[in-house]
DNA sequence: GTGAAAGCGCTAACAA
DNA sequence: TTGTTAGCGCTTTCAC
């Protein structure tokens, strides 16, 4: 760990540290022959500024955290790793260091990070937002808004998405339409669901038609949901899922009772993540931009930093209908 | 930003910056009154350790990252998210920070990282690790091998994996076994490739029963690639894919031409993703622990950072056949 | 355009 | 057990 310092180049191209500093933060500040030199000694040594002994110096760090808060979460959610993909592009971009971490293993660390800015993704609890604002450090929230908290916040639009859906549903001659849902991050959850209800109603779907059934977010929950709801005579000739996994299980059940899709059986499924085109025949899905979200984020969170006081309260990202086999 | 600092909090409770430091470092040497005051004052003040100065002061950052290397990769690549997730648990147990990047991004931002040490995900660039080294930060590879160096690397037992997979088919009567197989990392590619002509030749196949057909790795590919394979009078009864995609692929193509699975075609997949449970039937595949790998990258890094001289080169994690509906 | 010098907040000898 | 003090490598006035 022999790194050379600011004091070695200053040594072997003979002008001072200042100018060095100078030479390496803003190089029109020194003149050319100088510039050359003091380069011509860096590269000799091998040197590079120490970030450290920079940001302690500047009194900033140009770090920011990516907090997963959905709890058990972990990058292996598609949609969360789609974000956090956009996040570390506009991060990097930016020349920002970039922290990871989910909300459980950032708790247990209670030393300080230094950083001057949080995303959260997710179900992120008031404690740490509280937390994170009393240390100032920004915070964005993801998909995820927190009553309360004046904060900026980059959600999906739930409610278009499922409009767009259930308007597809129903130019295919469905009027019976049942959804399938599940327990996710709070916010998430009443949205899509208070989405669907009020969209099925402004749509002129009355109650009777409409129907919701409640499943566990795992793939076998949903599986023996989705059998439950279509095993019986008065089976709904169509379903949205709450999620594509969720639509996954709607399609195994449909196999197994011997239903042919979309005659039989029409589905519906959200986030249009990867698995969509994998599936025979192909999901139809809401389409949700991800990493669109997490470059927002970044957007925001660089407003924040650059001490802009008109930063948007509330970016809803637009969704769009991906039509599939699964339905027409 | 104004952030209360050791001097503050020396002030506040009357003991020296030393006592205050030690307090925070190391409680066991300040006697417990003492302790509680500095306690008291720092809860006071709100007070919490620079990182910045502390790794000032002691020369070190306690900061690693995560290189993907993999080209075009992102964190939606389940595989790498799994590696990353168990990177993410070790580092934060052990308190390190985790800076999360791409090789590309990585590059793009020449100024020193300061970072004790990368692991590199996939296809790490000789480029990349000879710059890495250069800056005494220690390295270890994960899913790759680097010819010319030195390095602690984890890896898959593909070789077990795939011989499991075929033993599997053979012991369901199939004998002609063709690979679907795509080009990933030239490390991971050429090893499974390899395993699979050399497990089929141990297991007595002969070169007339095994074939490999190459396509791209999306989806898309695969389904032509297998149509093509398929769509003859002499087709395979069992199809060994190079990874869950590409056996999705061979699916939807099996359904295409009303093949039924497992008994008109069996199938295989690598890696155990979440996709196999969400098709039906359910894909057998090789189950890979890459959350695992990620946690044994750390433990080879933890052993580097320690000054450990004798840390194992290579690291072969088990792999295991997880049998499902589309094979028996 | 360049240099001298005063910090930035902490750790780690060394002293007491 | 506690205090004093000299750095750690850089940025940033303020002079020249």
């Amino acid at each position: 760990m022999n790194h050379p310092t600011i004091y070695d180049v200053s040594r072997l191209s003979g002008v001072s540290i200042a100018t060095v500093s100078r030479t390496f933060s803003d190089p029109s500040r020194v003149r050319e022959s100088t510039r050359r030199r003091v380069y011509a000694a860096a590269s000799a040594l091998n040197y590079q500024p120490s970030e450290i002994a920079r940001a302690m110096a500047r009194q900033q760090t140009d770090k920011l955290a990516f907090i997963l808060c959905k709890k058990g979460a972990t990058l292996l959610d598609e949609f969360y790793a789609g974000i956090c993909e956009g996040v570390m592009r506009g991060a990097n971009s930016m020349e920002y260091q970039l922290l990871v971490s989910t909300a459980e293993d950032w708790q247990r660390t209670p030393r300080s990070k230094q950083i001057e800015g949080a995303i959260l993704a997710g179900d992120a609890q008031p404690g740490l937002i509280a937390e994170l604002q009393q240390q100032n450090v920004h915070v964005v929230l993801v998909n995820h808004i927190a009553p309360g908290f004046d904060l900026p916040c980059i959600v999906a639009d739930e409610q278009g998405g499922v409009q767009q859906a259930l308007e597809h549903l129903i130019s295919r001659g469905h009027r019976r339409i049942a959804m399938l849902a599940g327990r996710f991050s709070s916010y998430i959850t009443s949205e899509r669901y208070n989405a669907f209800l009020s969209s099925a109603k402004q749509l002129g779907l009355s109650l009777e038609e409409t129907s919701v059934t409640m499943c566990d977010r795992d793939i076998e929950s949903a599986t023996q949901a989705a059998l439950g709801l279509l095993d019986r005579p008065d089976r709904p000739p169509a379903v949205f899922a709450f999620n594509d996994v969720l639509a996954a299980g709607v399609m195994k059940a449909a196999r197994r009772l011997g239903l042919r899709l979309p005659d039989d059986l029409a589905v519906v499924g959200f986030d249009d993540s990867s698995i969509c085109t994998l599936l025979e025949p192909e999901l139809t899905s809401v389409h949700v931009d991800c990493r669109r979200m997490g470059e927002l984020c970044m957007e925001r969170m660089t407003a924040l930093l650059g001490g802009e006081t008109d930063v948007p309260r509330r970016t809803v990202v637009p969704t769009s209908l991906r039509t599939r086999a699964s339905t027409s």
